[in-house]
DNA sequence: ACTCAATGTGGACAGTGGCAACATTATCAC
DNA sequence: GTGATAATGTTGCCACTGTCCACATTGAGT
């Protein structure tokens, strides 16, 4: 009856005291940050939505900031591996690029209650060494994507520039579609973020391409 | 004894009930946003600070919300200010170009607790049609700016997708010196805001200035 | 079977946003 | 002047929150 595993009890639905609390306030708490924002996240209803007391939680996490942190170091995680799936579709370096801002941008949106969190200044405010390191390994292999190409001669010299600056391109418009701000500028007006995403890219590789490529703008118009 | 008019009296430092508490608890509340976070304010904090009942505000701002809703739209006339000061300092279109990047991101810095406000998911989720308004604005004449160097013929044709990149570039690059994200990067560290401002806009005009035209990237290595 | 650490519970407290009812004061018609 | 009235500020209250503390339950290892 109860031969199953210590780590199979553990993963299964409802075992011992609750099995997999951890994991089901922050899926609760993505869930809540996704219809009410960060800032109407409650300790207390993700710890109802998951059925417990209002302090089971802190068995788990030391406070309701530090909740937001680990969602914020898991959603770095699943950004990084959202990027490295798109550059691995491609061998081609100038179709690699567009594809990790592509990829970066569409996180954004179809993530984007971990986006938010990832980026609210509530977290920023409290950064723990290890959001640190995971925001750095993501960087990291951003930069590392362009400084292939900058060996393979696709790109200019200056990698971590490139990177600085395609970086916040690609952030900001992510947050500027996030907030609808680019809503009713003309031309991102009725864009889906693919397509500004490539706008962006676009724009930024006819900076840092070297001189014998060139942009392909407008390559698709309704793509 | 009270012979002073009434607008006068309205805006003298303790004549009636309050005489300015609207703007006693904006300033209040930028303080509060600057020291503790946007998470952090408090209504009845700035209540506080401005030395009245916690019931007070709500004669001025029908929520927390709209408070920091208030404080967003000021925030964009000030960015708005800055921006255009800049920009009139010089009427070289290059210059004008750096001077509004460099603007824009210093503003971010300077008037952080502004900005945070202006930019915060809170403040996004609800935004009303007068911020809508006021954010328009602000993008208008950051646009007009790059019509100017259009027309003048420094940078390429495609001013909307410019000022889009560029507006993206700039304030993903701000959000990210704001957080702390940019400080351990290899070419971004313990480097101040405008020194970074200017590798990003460098990078951009890069890519939309005329051929003719060139970068002049590297012009100051430690201004 | 006994111990112990891990996990979950219940109760309490100060602080918060917001509502309703009440109090005070400025404004303005007369 | 003198009221009426709207604007502004206050007190009291409520549900709710984050967090602390003491206590209960359970699983793992002896």
């Amino acid at each position: 009856m109860k031969q199953t595993t210590p780590t199979a009890a553990a993963a299964s639905k409802a075992a011992y005291h609750h099995g997999d609390l951890r994991r089901s306030l922050l899926d609760a708490a993505l869930g809540l940050v996704a219809s009410h924002g960060v800032q109407g996240f409650t300790l207390r209803e993700a710890a109802r939505a998951a059925q417990v007391s209002h302090n089971a939680p802190y068995r788990h996490f030391s406070s309701r900031t530090h909740l937001l942190i680990e969602l914020a170091i898991e959603g770095q995680g699943h950004l990084r591996a959202a990027l490295q799936a798109a550059v691995a579709k491609s061998a081609d370096h100038r179709e690699r690029l567009v594809r990790l801002g592509v990829a970066y941008m569409e996180f954004a949106i179809a993530q984007a209650a971990h986006f938010r969190v990832m980026f609210s200044s509530e977290v920023a405010l409290h950064r723990t060494p290890e959001l640190k390191a995971a925001q750095d390994t993501t960087f990291d292999f951003f930069e590392s994507v362009l400084l292939a190409s900058e060996r393979a001669g696709l790109i200019r010299q200056g990698v971590q520039q490139h990177a600085l600056v395609g970086w916040s391109a690609l952030h900001g418009a992510a947050l500027l579609v996030l907030d609808g701000v680019l809503q009713e500028t003309a031309v991102a007006a009725r864009r889906k973020p693919r397509e500004i995403a490539r706008l962006v890219i676009d724009s930024l590789l006819t900076g840092i391409l070297n001189s014998k490529e060139q942009s392909s703008a407008h390559r698709e118009h309704r793509g």
